[in-house]
DNA sequence: GTAACCCTTAAAGTTCACTTTAAGTCAAAT
DNA sequence: ATTTGACTTAAAGTGAACTTTAAGGGTTAC
């Protein structure tokens, strides 16, 4: 069992951070020491650690509530949690599908940086010819 | 030339939305019919969607402002400009890296859902347990 | 025993990127 | 002529996710 110091260096994630987690309802699981000091052990911390990941792929404080909400309800909740990651899979596509556009976008600019290729289109000329009037 | 009610509808970004960037000293190059309202041209909407893929992959106002800022003092500071579009395409493939390792997480968590396998590895056990003690 | 350091809570503050509001100008339509 | 609708600005408000502050209690080290 560990204290919220040790969960925090774990985690890599700031003690102040997780007791905000838990005041928004997203650790229904922590136990207590006599001084009502948190007790962490591994399934609180992999728990948390899957809180991240959902949370660096955009899923919201509400959303991973939601989970926790319906788990806390048991397992007639299952199909529609499996929904809820299902959609958040779906998600996490859109997102996977928005960052190679942005990377063939930025790969295009840095071509023409160093080639000078296709200057017409590229934002250089937009910038470069700003001294003369555009018309 | 468009005015910003048909430059919004082409972007598909809201005309205050614009005007803030424009506030921002995100479009330097943005002229004014003679009552002072905003003309853009299609270099302009191109600008525009170049930074709606910045901003789509975490680029900062911030950040943009400073790409603006090096242009609009000339082509000297190219290689500068260079050096950011290379940090922030790392900075792309970064985002990319947390998306697949999210992605696999949440498909991991799924077949557990859908086939029960491996139930003392996955968070569904954390939760359905919870009724009893945790020791 | 008292200082250092950990923990606690509640609440206020911060940051970012918008978003909305307020107050007003201008041109076309009725 | 006045209403409608699009535009303008400056400034205030919003929402999300922390982050910091304030005030205090418990355990260990000297």
């Amino acid at each position: 069992m560990f204290t919220i110091k040790e969960a925090s260096e774990k985690l890599n994630c700031p003690a102040h951070t997780i007791r905000f987690y838990d005041k928004e309802g997203l650790l229904p699981n922590i136990r207590r020491d006599d001084n009502g000091n948190r007790l962490f052990d591994e399934k609180d911390l992999d728990w948390i650690r899957l809180m991240t990941c959902f949370r660096a792929t955009g899923m919201s404080i509400s959303g991973i509530r939601e989970i926790v909400e319906l788990a806390k309800q048991g397992e007639g909740t299952i199909a529609r949690r499996r929904a809820i990651l299902e959609a958040h899979q779906a998600e996490i596509i859109k997102k996977q599908q928005v960052l190679n556009e942005a990377f063939e976008a930025v790969s295009q600019k840095l071509e023409v940086y160093n080639n000078n290729r296709n200057p017409e289109k590229s934002f250089l000329d937009y910038f470069e010819k700003s001294e003369e009037p555009k018309v």
